[in-house]
Formats: structure tokens, sequence, C-alpha cells
DNA sequence: GTGTTGACCACAG
DNA sequence: GCTGTGGCCAACA
């Protein structure tokens, strides 16, 4: 088990916030960016999902855009909204719904 | 080393 | 309410 992690420790505390992300919950680009201490810095969160070095062992399938909307997904958002709606997730038009009551704040 | 892009967010018009 | 612009950070050409 080489631990070759070729990622900066960036990705590693993206990696690890989405990791604390619990099954049923979702949280946000934001709230993410805020856990690694860099609260201006979304889109360097999304861009590290994006490659998501990690997948599918990281859950970025629960990790949203602001306001609970689904936003953009590497690879058939929509089949990792059905994942959502198993875990108990409900989904509407592409947005999360009761997003504020299963929105899971990191920290 | 500079410029562009990217699964974003917030504010202004 | 929607569109447009600015801003932050990181990775890639």
């Amino acid at each position: 088990m080489n631990n070759n992690m070729e990622i900066t420790e960036f990705q590693k505390s993206v990696y690890k916030a989405c990791e604390k992300i619990p099954k049923g919950r979702v949280s946000t680009y934001a709230e993410i960016a805020r856990a690694i201490k860099n609260p201006d810095s979304s889109r360097a969160v999304g861009n590290a999902l994006n490659k998501n070095p990690f997948a599918p062992k990281v859950p970025c399938h629960r990790v949203v855009k602001s306001g609970g909307f689904l936003g953009g997904f590497a690879s058939g958002q929509a089949d990792k909204i059905a994942i959502l709606k198993k875990e108990g997730v409900r989904i509407l038009n592409q947005k999360i719904v009761n997003f504020d009551k299963i929105f899971y704040k990191i920290k």
C-alpha cells in the first residue's frame, strides 16, 4: 500500500473534508473551503474534486454548490443524484431537497 | 514566469 | 430575478 499520493496538501485537505461527510448528508464547496482554511477558494476545491484522484473513495457526489444545487460533476451527475437519493437525500430538479436539514457542517 | 481554465461564490447593475 | 463582472486559489499549457 504505497502511499504515493501524488497530490498536494491542498488536495489532501479537500479529500479529508469530503470524507468527513457522513452518509445521507451533503456539503458545499464553500463549506469545504472553509474547513480547509481556504474560505475564498471554493474554485480550487472544486478543481481538486474535479480531478478527484481518490474517486470513488471520495464521496464527491455529496458535495454540491451553494444553495444546495448540484452544480457540475465530472461524470454522470445524474448517477450521483441517484446515489444520493439512495442514501436518503431527496433531489428535485438537480437541487437538494431539505438541503438545510441534510446539510453537514464540517467542523 | 505568464496566461488561461475550472465541478465556485458574492456583489452590482 | 437574471446577467455580468470581480475575486480567490490551484493546476495546466
